[in-house]
DNA sequence: CAGTGGTCTAGACCACCGG
DNA sequence: CGGTGGTCTAGACCACTGC
């Protein structure tokens, strides 16, 4: 009960890869050369080289590491990840790890309709009263904000909502918990708008200034879009990064 | 000699994918429950079970099929793969998927260095004098451009540079198959910005309207950066849109 | 050349899903 | 319950890199 509840058995080789992302964003293979080999964590682990490998791929679909046959593994330049506010971002997982080293505070508000911008930029029938939240994402050490989010939860979710925990780092993490339900897939527009007052207010910006708006649906397995998010991000200190292998 | 030239051995998990993926394509498994097993798989192609998941794993990432444990594999129905806008942005070619019914005619300009407001976005030692281009891509019936795009192709490549067509769709396709480089990874970063006043007139835009940048660095084999692009989006009328799977 | 990561085999146990 | 896909082991051979 002191941290996580009722955490799920992680599998060995995403535990592994957590392990291996906190040490390189820590800075401990920050010379090249310096990423120990398969072998070398095969047994420094002591795990199969199959689960090595299949942590080395993730941190490799994240955009933390290069590998190339014949000379090693290398973490990516720490500069592309440390100019402005960079988030990688490949699958839903990395969402979540968006949250890393930022604190979120949500207040619910009265539910409603979805508002009209945003509901014609997404096709849906998204009918009936939803759940309205709002909240401010700050950066640690950072004095204003890098995200202001308002968020929309399904009417049918009602249980899940009145359990949220106000402080929690992503709603739609709570969410899957409370509501028993799991995201199997999710859809982003990002679009540059300008920003209301309240926005720009929030985000300590001057009137004009661009913002970034990422609108994101989450789907459950039955394909019900039980969650809708808008974040607005300041343009000029902020940047949506990612990263696509081809293979 | 017909139609590729040097072609090296694919492993097997890869030509096993291409199978598939036909067969998916010509519609052999178009009702659910159709799509063959592992098991069934690695007796019928005579391979282990890692070589059958590496091929399924290639195609549950191209958004051909879904797996659940305990149920089974089912292809995705044709659907989630039509819809022009929604496509999972796997690959490179699905990246320019937007370029579909838009052209686009480019201008070589002076090479040059790479101007101060994008090399800062993007970590790099990109020194030398690069081949510049210029173009708005448009898409069909309509007036105003969709974007502006800049792009910088590396000093090195001058002989491919010296063959392109100036009406193709994109840039690095070209310089592909050109320059005798291969795309192994891109790495995209998305922003909100001020135009200049330049791209605010080609784009059709008033003082003070949104923009949305594109920066791309596409990277070869040897994780050489051999291009950059920037493409400028009206924020009003441009949305960049992506889907992801959870797996 | 020795060592790297890429491919591949033949097993194994497990969590989950359906009947 | 039997069968599915998810995880994992302990081997193997290979293509490629750098020295």
């Amino acid at each position: 009960m002191a941290t996580k509840s009722s955490a799920k058995k992680k599998p060995r080789y995403l535990e592994l890869a957590d392990e291996l992302r906190e040490a390189v964003l820590r800075g401990d293979y920050s010379d090249p050369g310096d990423f120990p080999t398969e072998s070398v964590l095969c047994k420094k682990y002591d795990v199969s080289r199959f689960t090595v490998r299949e942590a080395l791929r993730k941190l490799t679909a994240e955009g933390l590491i290069t590998r190339k046959r014949g000379s090693g593994t290398v973490v990516q330049p720490a500069t592309a990840r440390a100019g402005a506010l960079h988030q990688p971002l490949s699958n839903v997982g990395e969402i979540l790890q968006y949250a890393h080293d930022t604190t979120i505070s949500f207040e619910p508000g009265k539910p409603g309709a979805i508002p009209h911008d945003v509901a014609e930029q997404i096709d849906t029938k998204a009918k009936g009263d939803w759940f309205t939240f709002r909240g401010k994402r700050t950066k640690l050490g950072r004095k204003r904000p890098i995200a202001v989010t308002e968020a929309w939860v399904h009417p049918e979710l009602a249980d899940a909502v009145a359990q949220i925990d106000i402080n929690a780092k992503t709603l739609f993490g709570q969410i899957e918990t409370l509501g028993q339900v799991s995201v199997t897939r999710v859809t982003q527009d990002i679009q540059a708008i300008k920003g209301t007052k309240k926005i720009l207010a929030d985000l300590g910006l001057e009137k004009g200034d661009p913002v970034l708006r990422i609108l994101r649906c989450y789907f459950d397995e039955t394909d019900r879009m039980f969650e809708i998010s808008a974040s607005y991000h300041p343009g000029e200190r902020f940047a949506y990064s990612m990263h696509i292998e081809v293979d």
